[in-house]
RNA sequence: UGGGGGAUCGUCUAGCGGUAGGACGCCGGCCUUUGGAGCCGGCUACCUAGGUUCGAUUCCUAGUCCCCCAGCCA
């Protein structure tokens, strides 16, 4: 991406600050880690766009891409994989700059050495258990492990055993020797090494000790040359840790932790554990459930790059916790899909129309227009005859107040097309349901001769009944019914899941130009909103995903009833 | 009842001693062959109480409320 962020912010001005004091010999590192466990959604993008931007705009520089995988058990090379692609997809480039924390294991073990050499790190065969009551609570102090004074030789010969693959798994660990006693429970001796005999997805059997987040991350840094390690506010009081980890080990360089608050959005989640639960349990499709704040869920629904880049730069970096009301997202997309988007007609909930005065063997093509927004779309022509179908939601048979289009006696004119008069209903003798309309059209006023003459109200959308394709249109509301922060976190959160969060509508029809619709080609449905092509399309219906409905002006006075 | 953070329109966010700005949203109006888009106007905010000051959202003091931390997760 070429593009500044632009924004301004706290951070922002801080390395900027850093930058022009000539801190770093004037550079400016930064890095995106995330560990390969789960894949990316729209709070990742955030950080992205900060740790991306800010090595751009302020020193040209690139941001490394690095994969914290110090975990074997949980992480896996599918998601190294989707994470680049993502990222990618997203618009960012890390050129060289991708590293592995896997990769430092030789050099963050000879860090731990060292720090055993110094008296700063002890082998402890403390239980997790044990460890737990020997570490206090938060109002009561730790107290020292049996362990912690042993001596260098015999912590050196331990740690050695450990990772010789001597002793099973929550045997032993490598703690930090710092204070058993601090009002910061980050530094009662925290765990540095874990034994795990695990297959790890890069380094294979090579290893069976593996180093916790708290002492792989900071070495990682700063053996990448980090200046600016932006990270979120849980780390805020692991930063005392992260600096005397950097301290102690006598790293290379010393990277500066800065803390930001994450991005929550109304009525969805964004924790990688519920996302995965949600996978998991089959609560959606997949990871690309276009339900899913995920990168790939935005994406299969038909969100772009450029909406979630404009979304997070303009949604701030700061240090409170913050729920971003989803409206703003849709927002950003709808003011994106506006100026790209072609439009076509599509009717979703399709009700006949016979107009009764066209001969019954003509069609004709009409002229649409692309893109009102671009002129360089071009026109494109939309067969039109005798029967028509509309949308079921713009007739009334008894019309409320205010609503502006078709009734029998009314007229509205078809886009594109001609003004219609409704001059007769024909409903189903035993449900009373509307089944067909009869209209007469005026042969006059068709649309771009002279017109001036008559005005109507509305202007609907329609597809020639003869020429329509048949499509499916899958519909997406809130993920929940509420806002997790907002509810007692003793329930299970699944309750609040929205059953009706999908919604599919069979039998829509659509114009023939869609007969060819390519996957993930996004359009606007006239009046109706932002479709994009989803790729189950390849199973022999045509089908798409609503991005996000048009405003609508009609739906703020007779508001669409829940979908059941 | 330890430690670390944070409190500005309904929601995000700016403001860094000179009297609150922007965006979304909402409400009106204009315009319109998408009740879309666009345009114009309006709406509502400094957690509380003291203090310093000519003047405080900004500084000080004391409170209140919210979030995070007791994984061999990150």
């Amino acid at each position: 991406m070429s593009e500044p962020s632009g924004a301004s912010n706290f951070i922002h001005d801080l390395v900027v600050a850093d930058h022009a004091a000539g801190k770093h010999d004037g550079r400016v590192v930064t890095r995106f880690p995330p560990e390969p466990n789960g894949y990316l959604h729209i709070g990742h993008a955030k950080s992205i766009c900060l740790n991306f931007g800010l090595a751009h705009d302020i020193s040209g520089g690139i941001c490394h891409l690095r994969f914290d995988d110090t975990n074997p058990t949980t992480e896996d090379p599918e998601y190294v994989n989707a994470i680049q692609a993502d990222l990618k997809w997203l618009g960012f480039d890390w050129q060289e700059k991708m590293f592995f924390a896997s990769d430092y294991f030789e050099q963050l073990y000879s860090f731990a050495v060292k720090l055993i050499h110094k008296g700063k790190a002890y082998v402890d065969n403390l239980t997790p258990e044990e460890m737990r009551v020997y570490r206090g609570t938060l109002s009561q102090p730790g107290k020292n492990s049996p362990s912690r004074d042993h001596s260098i030789e015999d912590n050196l010969g331990l740690f050695q055993r450990m990772r010789a693959g001597e002793f099973p798994d929550g045997s032993y660990v490598l703690r930090a020797k710092i204070d058993m006693a601090s009002p910061n429970i980050n530094l009662r001796d925290p765990v540095l090494y874990r034994i795990r005999h695990a297959r790890h997805y890069r380094t294979g059997n090579s290893w069976c000790l593996y180093p916790a987040y708290d002492y792989a991350h900071p070495l990682s840094d700063a053996l990448e040359g980090v200046t600016h390690s932006i990270c979120t506010l849980e780390f805020e009081d692991h930063r005392p840790l992260y600096d005397w980890v950097v301290e102690q080990a006598e790293a290379p360089h010393r990277p500066q932790q800065i803390e930001f608050a994450r991005l929550n959005l109304t009525y969805t989640v964004m924790s990688k554990r519920k996302l995965l639960e949600l996978v998991e349990k089959k609560l959606v499709s997949g990871w690309d459930d276009p339900r899913l704040p995920t990168i790939k869920g935005l994406r299969r629904r038909g969100y772009t790059p450029e909406a979630i880049r404009a979304f997070c730069d303009h949604i701030g970096i700061g240090k409170r916790e913050a729920i971003v009301e989803m409206q703003l997202l849709e927002h950003f997309v709808r003011e994106d899909l506006n100026k790209r988007s072609p439009r076509v007609m599509a009717v979703l909930r399709p009700l006949k129309v016979i107009l009764d005065n066209y001969p019954e063997d003509q069609a004709e093509e009409l002229e649409a227009v692309n893109n009102p927004e671009d002129s360089s779309a071009g026109t494109r022509n939309v067969p039109f005859s005798r029967v028509l179908y509309i949308e079921q939601d713009d007739f009334r048979e008894d019309p409320p107040k205010q609503f502006f289009r078709l009734a029998p006696g009314r007229e509205v004119r078809l886009r594109y097309a001609y003004i219609i008069k409704c001059v007769g209903v024909t409903k189903d003798p035993i449900t009373g349901e509307v089944t067909e309309l009869h209209c007469i059209y005026d042969s006059t006023t068709k649309s771009g001769a002279s017109q001036e003459q008559r005005k109507v109200k509305a202007t609907i959308h329609w597809v020639s009944l003869a020429h329509a394709v048949n499509a499916e249109v899958r519909l997406y509301h809130p993920l929940l019914i509420a806002d997790l922060a907002k509810v007692p976190s003793e329930h299970d959160w699944t309750t609040y899941l929205n059953p009706n969060s999908l919604e599919r509508v069979t039998g829509c029809k659509v114009e023939p130009s869609l007969r060819q619709a390519v996957e993930g080609t996004r359009y606007q449905f006239e009046r109706l909103g932002y479709f994009c092509t989803d790729p189950d399309s390849a199973s022999g219906t045509l089908t798409f995903n609503r991005t996000v409905s048009l405003k609508d002006a009609w739906a703020k006075i007779d508001p669409p009833r829940p979908v059941k």
